[in-house]
RNA sequence: GGGCGAUUGGCUCAGUCGGUUAGAGCGCACGGUUCACAUCCGUGAGGUCACUGGUUCGAAUCCAGUAUCGCCCACCA
């Protein structure tokens, strides 16, 4: 029960109200859609980026969570069925890359260990990490649906892996095929272009003499063609030399052929085109095995492709002497040979481009190997046209042509992996190597082509690219390919949110695999959000030693602190630095909160008597602020301009429901003649609003507006309309605007702080009370003024208040708080006078500069063309300037 | 080599179809023991909206170009 809140005590809010908020959310069953789908009810699915399993929770993981709560959240209080489904992913590389790291420290290597070995061990260690994260997660106040957490690593996701390949292969955009691939070797595995990430470095361009054959097929020592590498290594793989085919140069020489140094293989001295003349000799040595260039030069000539490198990329049994060394030893050793030789004709610094493994930083080597591929071409073209056509929207849009530009550049996906952690390819091959892809677990019955048993058959050993069981994340985790109650209910998602970083690994890939299997777009927005940066915009790094670590913000100021701060930082697409003066000003915004509930909480009235009475004004206009404050966030919400929305709410409660509104109802509850009634509506007024402003500010401060709602609904179950749980609370709709309680507050607070300045001009201690003499423009304002005098006394700190008629300015002295509605003067301080004289002629000033500009514009061309409300608006405002003007130098 | 983005007071950022005197927070200056909050309150200073040209009655906003920074993509040894 709620009996153990003691109302608000501490003076600050405190940080650590979480845990026993999240289990009264967990126990309330709010985080988990209904058994039914509420009729007629809109849906919100969000479909979120499965962090790794192995990882801990870091700024980018607090910045998703934020993110992704708080759309959850919104659409929820909004009564939407809502389904925030989390898991984690199994990582493979990323997974055994840690796991490798842990065994060694055991004395075992996965070699040591074996492949059934290593995977248990996989397994035991996943136990220990796998719920790590989304314990994190929950310290962020993640209402996520952790009945249905799932692992990519699940069965329910192997099945869905299996059919998508199987209906892949069916429709023929699955194939199988030799290519050069990236290959790290320290990962001992095939990675995809993506995962290749390239770092300028300055190399070495060493020049190399190769011989040419003499008649009778030895080197001749007097003629050589000089060709240029950064690689020497390689040549132990070449095939051939390459020169341009208009080079005069090497004219000649086209045809014959050259020695291959150490190895004494014939090359053929070939035209292509791909040789750069300028570059180097500009004579070029031919790998096939390991370039990419070379691989094309070679299909081109019909010239064969020898491998030296093993897995390891050691030179292998091809390299001759030097089988068996490292690929850098033997290139220092080729190189030094060479020189000895006199065949190294020259070496330079060269700046190049040089490709590293994503997770390892190991150099990639190409390398020709059997792969499975996908076709991406067909499936790139639907996911093209889903976005240019409309049928899921990026934010922010301009990523629409970084998208675009992918997919129409798209190259066929390497999906096999030669790694053991992760979805095996369902490919099974019979002993004439006919393949037979089968989408169920045990397995195909026979072979497809000939008919041979199962037993047979043996299965594929590389597994799937991460990225291929989470293209299917959307779908997988509903049940596909079933068509089950969740995926006929949650199925396409509402909006995909992640960061931008990962647009061609998963969100490209969800796109394709999901129309490819569902035929429906898996989701109907793609939110990107930026990196979290630390201070100066540099990136978080360990070794920088600049990293911000949420748990330990967390345990310091909230998680309502950091999520406001990343919230309010947050732009679509746009890194954000988070930086220690955010995190203090979200703090100090929920012990704002905090504060101001204390004090709502601690004003109530003893006695339980109903409200009565009218409305003051501030109670009217506070109102009218929260309808506008409501639409605004409302809006900006719907828009995903997600902080939009938390400035718009923090300027509400800050400026307007603290600084102005809860200032002025304290005169209401203390002035000595309202009756018990008035008081009991002025309170009920603002404990009401409180409420609202805690449901507007819930999606984003979810623990400190729940822990105050809790205590406000203990206190007056009036104000929360009876709901206990503020996550389970209805968002507030926009109530009406009172145009006319704005503008006499206006009034009021213009001139509240027109004597405040007149009071600090003055240099009159902000504690003295001052006698003020008012003056008001016309009958209106003096209506309004003399309804407002408890307020002015206590917000301007004057007493007692002299209002006179509109128009006697006997004994106006020159400091004067001058308002379009209304003059005031202190009556009773000798200096003010002189003191403000000053400050008066610059204000006239002003006034003047601002009327002769208002007026060139109203005499130009600007009256024809503009629109009338614009001229309009501009001729009020000339009015305005002109009479204040008049009151200010009295006419 | 292509493409994208950014450039707004000392710092971090808003600025929604072009339309008041370009806003906010932090920082700064000055003043505050006003009974919710000094994690606070009040007042104030501070900006040629990177630059050049154009469109327009009107440009931080639209167009073209330039500069600087950042990111992405790309097979040149």
């Amino acid at each position: 029960m709620m009996s153990e809140q003691q109302g608000l005590s501490p003076r600050y809010a405190p940080a650590a109200v979480e845990p026993g908020i999240y289990d009264r959310w967990m126990a309330s069953g709010a985080f988990t859609p209904a058994a039914d789908a509420p009729p007629g009810a809109e849906r919100f699915v969000i479909t979120m980026p499965p962090p790794n399993v192995t990882g801990s929770l870091h700024t980018g993981h607090a910045l998703f969570v934020t993110l992704e709560d708080l759309m959850t959240r919104y659409h929820r209080m909004r009564g939407a069925d809502t389904l925030w489904l989390p898991g984690v992913d199994h990582a493979s590389i990323a997974a055994q890359f840690v796991l490798d790291k842990i065994i060694a420290e055991e004395g075992e290597t996965r070699v040591s260990l074996g492949r059934d070995r290593y995977l248990e061990r996989m397994w035991r260690f996943m136990d220990e990490t796998r719920d790590a994260i989304g314990l994190q997660m929950r310290r962020l106040g993640a209402s996520a649906d952790w009945t249905r957490n799932l692992f990519t690593m699940d069965p329910t996701s192997a099945r869905a892996v299996r059919t998508a390949f199987k209906r892949l292969h069916d429709a023929g955009l699955v194939y199988r095929g030799e290519a050069l691939v990236n290959w790290c070797p320290r990962c001992r595995t095939t990675i995809s272009d993506l995962e290749k990430v390239p770092r300028d470095e300055t190399g070495t361009l060493w020049q190399i003499r190769y011989h040419l054959a003499a008649p009778d097929g030895s080197p001749d020592p007097a003629r050589w063609i000089s060709i240029a590498t950064t690689r020497p290594e390689t040549l132990l793989g070449d095939v051939a030399v390459a020169v341009h085919p208009d080079d005069e140069r090497y004219r000649d020489l086209v045809g014959r052929e050259a020695i291959l140094p150490f190895l004494g293989r014939r090359l053929p001295i070939i035209a292509d085109e791909v040789v750069e003349r300028e570059f180097g000799t500009g004579a070029v040595k031919i790998t096939p095995a390991h370039d990419a260039d070379d691989y094309e030069t070679g299909r081109r000539h019909g010239l064969p492709a020898i491998s030296i490198l093993d897995e390891e990329a050691r030179i292998n049994g091809e390299g001759g002497e030097f089988a068996g060394l490292d690929r850098y030893e033997a290139r220092a050793l080729i190189v030094e040979r060479l020189r000895a030789m006199g065949d190294l004709d020259g070496e330079r610094p060269h700046a190049m481009v040089i490709g590293h493994c994503d997770r390892c930083g190991t150099v990639v080597e190409p390398r020709l190997s059997v792969q499975w591929f996908v076709r991406t071409a067909p499936l790139a073209e639907r996911a093209l046209a889903s976005v240019r056509e409309g049928r899921t929207k990026i934010v922010p849009d301009h990523f629409a042509k970084v998208y675009a530009h992918w997919m129409e550049n798209i190259r066929d996906w390497a999906v096999s992996r030669q790694l053991w952690w992760g979805h095996r390819i369902p490919a099974w091959y019979c002993s004439d190597e006919h393949i037979t892809i089968s989408e169920l677990e045990s397995g195909p019955d026979a072979c497809d082509t000939c008919r041979r048993p199962a037993t047979d058959l043996t299965q594929e050993t590389d597994i799937f690219d991460t990225w291929f069981s989470s293209g299917l994340w959307p779908f997988s985790t509903l049940g596909w390919p079933d068509d089950t109650a969740d995926f006929r209910r949650f199925y396409p998602t509402s909006v995909m949110e992640t960061g931008y970083d990962i647009i061609f690994f998963w969100v490209a890939r969800m796109m394709m695999l999901g129309l490819f299997c569902t035929g429906v777009e898996p989701f109907h927005t793609i939110y990107l959000h930026g990196l979290v940066r630390a201070d100066g915009g540099v990136k978080m790094s360990k070794t920088k030693g600049n990293v911000v670590d949420p748990l330990e913000i967390i345990d310091e100021i909230g998680a309502d602190a950091l999520r406001f701060a990343l919230t309010v930082g947050t732009s679509p697409g746009a890194d954000q630095r988070l930086t220690m003066g955010k995190l203090d000003g979200a703090r100090n915004f929920t012990n704002k909160l905090w504060n101001a509930a204390r004090f709502v909480l601690g004003a109530q009235p003893e006695l339980p008597v109903a409200p009565s009475g009218e409305p003051t004004l501030p109670e009217r206009w506070i109102r009218s602020r929260l309808a506008e404050a409501t639409e605004r966030a409302t809006r900006q919400l719907d828009e995903l301009e997600l902080s939009g929305y938390a400035g718009a709410i923090h300027e509400f409660a800050w400026s307007d429901y603290c600084d102005w509104y809860l200032e002025a109802v304290k005169v209401d509850l203390r002035r000595p003649a309202a009756t018990d009634g008035d008081r009991a509506r002025a309170w009920a007024t603002a404990a009401e609003t409180l409420a609202s402003l805690l449901r507007l500010l819930h999606p984003v401060i979810p623990f400190v507006t729940e822990e105050i709602w809790s205590a406000l609904h203990e206190a007056s179950p009036q104000a929360t309309g009876g709901e206990p749980l503020l996550i389970s609370a209805a968002w507030p709709l926009p109530g009406a605007r009172d145009r006319s309680a704005e503008a006499d507050m206006a009034t009021l607070t213009e001139l509240v702080r027109a004597v405040r300045n007149l009071r600090t001009e003055s240099g009159v201690a902000a504690a003295t009370w001052l006698p003020l003499t008012v003056v008001p423009a016309d009958d209106a304002a003096h209506a309004t003024i003399e309804g407002s005098v408890a307020y002015l006394e206590a917000l301007a700190r004057v007493r007692p208040i002299e209002l006179r008629d509109t128009g006697d300015d006997r004994g106006r002295p020159t400091g004067v708080a001058s308002t379009p509605a209304a003059a005031a003067w202190a009556g009773s301080d000798p200096t003010a006078d002189e003191r403000t004289a000053a400050a008066r002629s610059e204000s006239e000033a002003h006034l003047r500069r601002g009327i002769a500009r208002l007026r060139t514009l109203l005499s130009g061309e600007f009256t024809e063309r503009a629109p009338a409300e614009v001229v309009q608006r501009e001729r009020n405002r000339l009015a305005d300037l002109e009479a204040e003007l008049r009151h200010l130098v009295g006419d």
